[in-house]
DNA sequence: ATTATATCGTTATAAAAATAACGATACAAA
DNA sequence: TTTGTATCGTTATTTTTATAACGATATAAT
């Protein structure tokens, strides 16, 4: 008289194939690559499957979090087991779009910029960088972790002739507004904004501001004030 | 009858005083060394005041977030008018305990390691890096950005003798552990963690985890499905 | 076969953060 | 002097995020 199995399968079907990736909260997103990172590992060491309450345990988050984060990519456990490494390390890359290579460009050849270019690792976040560009004449031409350092000038014909959809900007904070104008002209479509300087760039590019001094904030508070809170 | 100023200020300056800075949201925290970097600018071109209003905007915030994130400094503004810059500044500096310097060590002297020792500016957050180890012989001995790479042996003894109170932590993820392990036991207070492993410490040290893989994430997500939300 | 348990997925509640609303204040202009 | 307005600081509401609660399920143990 209940008919419990069929009433549950058809309503969860439904409304996980219509709305393919619910809103997907920004922590959540954020927290997604720390999973990968370890299952990676976990990938590496032959295990087979995970549980929810492993990788929590791993960071400090709870179950609960986890579980919640890890269905948003679609994925589904099998409870008293967990879930498979392999399909679940694909559903966050295919989440992400870094089941893909996305070819970037950097700009700012200086110290940070060398450093990134120099970064084995963005292969597995989906990302390569392809060339730098810089606008100090003495930079220009010479080599940096296998690639060249060409002239701003020809960033524009570089990034469109290569259909290049991402801007890494390390450049200094005062002329990053001048580089990003730079690189909306090139047709990039999102740029990944290393310089302190707040960027204005028409709607439809995406900008993600990364801010050393936002962690040093959190840390140098909780250092003078005493840490009273747990998580990360 | 209803006596509202000597009721609304009796209580006001009374909970401002007692419980000195109210607890601290963290996204606070987050935001003020975006306005402190915005802040300096102001002050160097001469201005004296500042408005909430233009500080938002600037940074694409709604004008209540500023004011209310400056308030937890102990800031006062005065109507119609602002906040005076240089007072702010120091209320900011003050708050994140970055009025004095804080001595910090740096491990690791790989790529990201380098970009670190040479960005000049993170005096303006307080923070001086005053030396650099690494466990690589190669490394050792060899002078980099003005400091001279030490043996990772050195770190515990150098470190309490310096009085060290906080470590910059650029190894490679699988050696990381053991790094913060050696910072552990020479004193240290607070780390910054750069690498992708999750820290195990005692809980009387802070540690604050920089991932780039954070931001990219969230970057690659909004590229890939549509931008929609507006905010960083 | 029954019971126990670790885990899953969902729903409900609590906490934190962002946004909105509003009165208060200081200067400027009529 | 009066009125207007930009801004402040606080309180109220909404939204987002985290935590808690709970039934469901797959294996292991009795």
């Amino acid at each position: 008289m209940k008919g419990k199995i069929d009433s549950k399968n058809s309503k969860k079907s439904v409304t996980l194939e219509i709305e393919q990736s619910r809103r997907a909260g920004l922590s959540c997103v954020k927290r997604l690559p720390a999973y990968l990172q370890l299952l990676r590992i976990l990938q590496a060491e032959g295990n087979e499957y995970v549980s929810g309450t492993v990788l929590a345990s791993v960071h400090h988050l709870e179950p609960v979090i986890v579980r919640k984060d890890l269905a948003i990519t679609g994925i589904i456990g099998t409870p008293r087991i967990g879930f498979r490494v392999n399909e679940l390390i694909a559903a966050i890359e295919r989440f992400l779009g870094w089941d893909i290579q996305t070819k970037a460009i950097l700009v700012g050849a200086g110290n940070l910029g060398t450093a990134l270019l120099g970064y084995r690792g963005f292969e597995n976040f989906g990302l390569q960088i392809v060339a730098a560009f810089d606008r100090d004449p003495r930079k220009v031409g010479r080599w940096l972790k296998g690639r060249r350092v060409q002239p701003l000038e020809q960033l524009v014909k570089f990034a469109r002739r290569n259909r290049i959809t991402l801007g890494v900007l390390t450049v200094p904070g005062d002329v990053a507004q001048e580089a990003a104008n730079l690189m909306a002209r090139a047709g990039i479509r999102g740029i990944w904004n290393f310089t302190p300087t707040k960027l204005d760039v028409p709607a439809d590019i995406v900008t993600q501001k990364e801010d050393l001094a936002e962690g040093l904030a959190v840390l140098s508070h909780r250092l003078h004030y005493l840490s009273r809170t747990k998580g990360l």
